[in-house]
DNA sequence: GTCACTTGTTACAATTTGTTAGGATTGGGA
DNA sequence: TCCCAATCCTAACAAATTGTAACAAGTGAC
């Protein structure tokens, strides 16, 4: 299971920092994206979701601390702001909108990669690689391909209909694009004529016992991809 | 379902930082105790497991480092560095020792309190608590994609209906230009100067049921915009 | 080889959303 | 006051997107 490095995301307006930063991270083994505008960044979000974003608070086309608030809602990523405002009030509030951690401007690419790393690690402890989730009454068995419910009933599930569902438990309640989806379903699904996606959703979504009418556990957001509503637990 | 607060362990050798910090907790809401040696510190641990470390470094009777190691791998607890030394070398070797964060002395009460939040949310990251925001008799729920009024019955709403349904209930009582909405609502709703924002709009009022000549919550400001009249409650 | 199963592709139905167009409303000036 | 142009509303249509049944291609067991 060979995993991919993990992806940070930069968004600065200076083209100095961008690279001192992606050079710095890319030494660490890191994969990087990096943006001037917010409005190219949320572009490129609907495409990948990235593992951590490091933020500057001085954008030239969009309030920094909106967009860190919204990407604390909407997106799993971790989120490090990294700005030049020093005061404590600015920091407090950084951190209150949901960022985990704030950076002062000017700062040393070492401590940055030092603080990727601690988020990256403090976000493998709670989604630790394990390989059943309850949710809603099911149990998702992925090492034994098997789907059981609360009279114990087992549906098996295949390969693909289980890259699937263990993209949707985990990341629940979020939304999924569809662009994301190819990404990580590494299957062949990969890039060709995409209805593939849609029939291994609908086969899941049979095996689930959704109805077609009014899906309640996996949502479809016309435009922009999927939901999976419903509580998740691993382990 | 009444969750106990959350415990912070304080580890430092100085009473008044101890004091300091576990009165500004204290008032935040969290559970603290304070240690003024490791292995009382040690002693505590094994009866009761914190939620979050607060470690200085510089003990009396052992070298916090080791400890933090120690700390990172056994407990599950987030360990935030409290230190006077404030070369980056330092901050880099904490963090990868294992520390979630560090915060350099002096330090400002208020910054610690949004540290400490911070690292429990993302330590909680899996039961993301899903944004709903109520108003007028209707609750909306935007994961769901639902409008719930005050007799439980729910009425589905789009991907298009919610974006602009959400930027009114973000910004209530406020005039919001079409400008601002094209901006903000990212759709193909982006570019052209059409009427697809007053269809959205026309659709979202039909679904709160207003009376299309006497709109109670979405005014339109001939000439300017709109307006969202009503107090809204978010969580 | 057949059989059972998985998975992508095709084709058409259903849903959502933007566009168009004509009517209604507004605000200001004659 | 009345009239008119600008603005806004919304029904009806068209385009884009998604759901899924049916079929075909691929795989492995026997």
């Amino acid at each position: 299971m060979n995993q991919p490095a993990p992806m940070v995301a930069i968004l600065d307006d200076e083209p100095e920092i961008r690279t001192m930063l992606s050079d710095a991270l890319q030494d660490a083994g890191f994969r990087t994206a990096s943006f001037g505008r917010a409005t190219e960044f949320e572009a490129a979000l609907a495409r990948t979701a990235p593992d951590v974003c490091l933020v500057d608070l001085g954008l030239p086309d969009k309030d920094g601390l909106a967009l860190v608030h919204r990407l604390a809602l909407e997106s799993g990523a971790a989120i490090i702001i990294i700005s030049g405002r020093a005061q404590v009030q600015d920091r407090v509030t950084g951190l209150e909108l949901g960022a985990d951690d704030y950076i002062i401007k000017p700062f040393d690419p070492a401590e940055v990669v030092a603080r990727v790393r601690a988020r990256l690690r403090s976000g493998r402890d709670a989604g630790k690689t394990v390989s059943v989730a309850r949710f809603e009454g099911w149990e998702a068995q992925f090492e034994r391909y098997v789907l059981i419910d609360t009279e114990g009933k087992e549906t098996p599930f295949s390969h693909a209909e289980g890259e699937v569902l263990r993209l949707f438990l985990e990341s629940p309640k979020r939304l999924i694009s569809r662009a994301q989806m190819q990404e990580n379903l590494g299957g062949a699904a990969g890039e060709s004529f995409d209805r593939a996606m849609d029939v291994r959703i609908s086969r899941l979504r049979t095996k689930l016992g959704e109805d077609p009418k009014n899906p309640r556990l996996i949502k479809t957001i016309y435009g922009a991809g999927y939901i999976f509503l419903g509580d998740v637990t691993w382990g």
